[in-house]
DNA sequence: CATAAATAAACAAACGTTCATTTATTCGCG
DNA sequence: CGCGAATAAATGAACGTTTGTTTATTTATG
C-alpha cells in the first residue's frame, strides 16, 4: 500500500495560512489553495474533512505550537517578575520569528473560528498560568484581581506592540515600528509597575 | 426625479453589520445582503462601487462614530488621569451600547480590510490625542515613551476588556464576564500607576 | 496483487455583478 | 391646479465564474 507524502500535508498547511494571511479568510478557497499546493482539489479533503475543518485544525496547530514557546523555560513557581518576563520574551520572540504564524492566528482569533478552535485547545496553559497568578498572589508580589483584568494589563500591550511590529506600521502617518527588546523591556517594566502591590 | 430611499441605505448597512459580525467576512455574501435588507441585488451597486467599497465605507463610518463618542467631553488640555478616565468611560460606554459595531470593528481591525480602511478616515482623532500627551509628557503627568508602548499600555488593556464582554466569555470553562464601571477603573488605575512618572 | 494515496474531471450551488425594464418622484408648462 | 416629460431609484432575471465537494480512475508502494 502507498503511505501518505507527509511534504504534501506540510505544504497545504503552509500554504492555506499565507493565502488567509494574505487575503484574509475569505480568501482561501479549495481550488486556489490546491494550486498553490501543487495537489488536486480532492487531495485538501483526504487531509482535512472540509473547508471549516481545515481552517480549525490549523487554529489548533498553531496555537499549540504558540503555547508550548511561551511556556519554554517557564515554571509557575517563580516570582512574578521573573515568570512575566520569560512569558512576554518567548512570546515576542516566537511571533517575531514566526510573524505569518502570529498575523495568522490575530486573524483567527477575532473571527468566529475562534471559539471552536479554543475549545479544542488543551487546558494545561491555562492551568499552568492560573497556578502562577495564584501563587505570586499568595506570596504577595501580585495585587489580587478579577482574572480578566489581570489579564488584560498583564498581556494585551504585550500582543499590542506584537501586532504593530508584524504589520510594519502602527497608525497611519507613523514611521514602522520595529519591536526590540529594549521595548519589550521597557512596556513590561511598565506593566510590573501596574501589578505589584 | 426620484431621490434615494435614506431607510434603504441604513438597512443595508445594518444588515450587513449583522451579517459580518454572525459569519465572519466570508459569511457576507451580496445575494443574501440583499434578500437580508429586502432590497434587489442591483441596489446594493446604487449605494456601493463593489463588495470591497462596501466594507470598506462600513468601517469607516463605524470607525468615525466611535472616535466621536470617544472624544466626547474630553479636551487635550486635561490633565492626564482626567483625560485617560474620559476616554476610557466614553469608549466602554459606546462599546457596551454598541455591541455589534464594536465586534464589526474588531474584526475588521484584524483583516486586510483594516490598513485600506484607516487611511481614509480623518487624522484629528489621532492629532487630539497626539496633542493630548504631549502635554502632560511637558506637564511631568506622564513618563515619557515611545507612542507604540504608550498605547499599548495605555488603551489595549480596556479594548481587551471591552472584547471579554461583547464575546460574553473571556476564556473556556471560564464563567460569563460582565465589564462593570468599577471594573473599568479598577484596571484604569492600574494603567494610571504604570504611566504616572 | 492488494491497498490506499493521489488525481483529473465533473457536479450543483452560490458567487459578485450587470442589464434591460419598471416604478416613483420632481418639474416646467398649460 | 393637473399633466405629461424627464430623470434617477429600484428591480427581477440573467450573466459568466468560482465555489466547496464528490466520483471514477490511475498511480505508487508494501
Amino acid at each position: 500500500m502507498r503511505y501518505k507524502d507527509e511534504t504534501k500535508e506540510q505544504a497545504i498547511r503552509e500554504k492555506a495560512i499565507t493565502m488567509i494571511v494574505e487575503s484574509g479568510l475569505d480568501g482561501l478557497s479549495m481550488q486556489r489553495l490546491a494550486k498553490a499546493a501543487n495537489v488536486s482539489p480532492a487531495t485538501l479533503y483526504i487531509y482535512f474533512q472540509d473547508r471549516d475543518d481545515l481552517i480549525v485544525q490549523l487554529s489548533v496547530e498553531e496555537n499549540r505550537r504558540m503555547m508550548i514557546a511561551t511556556l519554554e523555560n517557564f515554571d509557575p513557581d517563580m516570582s512574578f517578575a521573573e515568570g512575566l518576563r520569560i512569558q512576554w520574551l518567548n512570546r515576542a520572540r516566537f511571533c517575531l520569528e514566526n510573524p505569518i504564524a502570529s498575523l495568522f492566528m490575530e486573524q483567527i482569533r477575532h473571527s468566529p473560528y475562534h471559539q471552536r478552535a479554543s475549545e479544542l485547545v488543551g487546558s494545561e496553559f491555562h492551568q499552568t498560568l492560573g497556578l502562577f497568578v495564584r501563587n505570586n498572589i499568595a506570596r504577595n508580589e501580585l495585587v489580587s484581581l478579577p482574572f480578566e483584568v489581570y489579564w488584560s494589563v498583564a498581556f494585551s500591550p504585550l500582543y499590542q506592540l506584537v501586532k504593530f511590529h508584524v504589520q510594519g506600521r502602527s497608525f497611519p502617518n507613523r514611521p514602522a515600528f520595529q519591536l526590540t527588546e529594549p521595548v519589550i523591556l521597557q512596556a513590561l517594566e511598565l506593566v510590573l509597575k501596574a501589578l505589584k502591590p
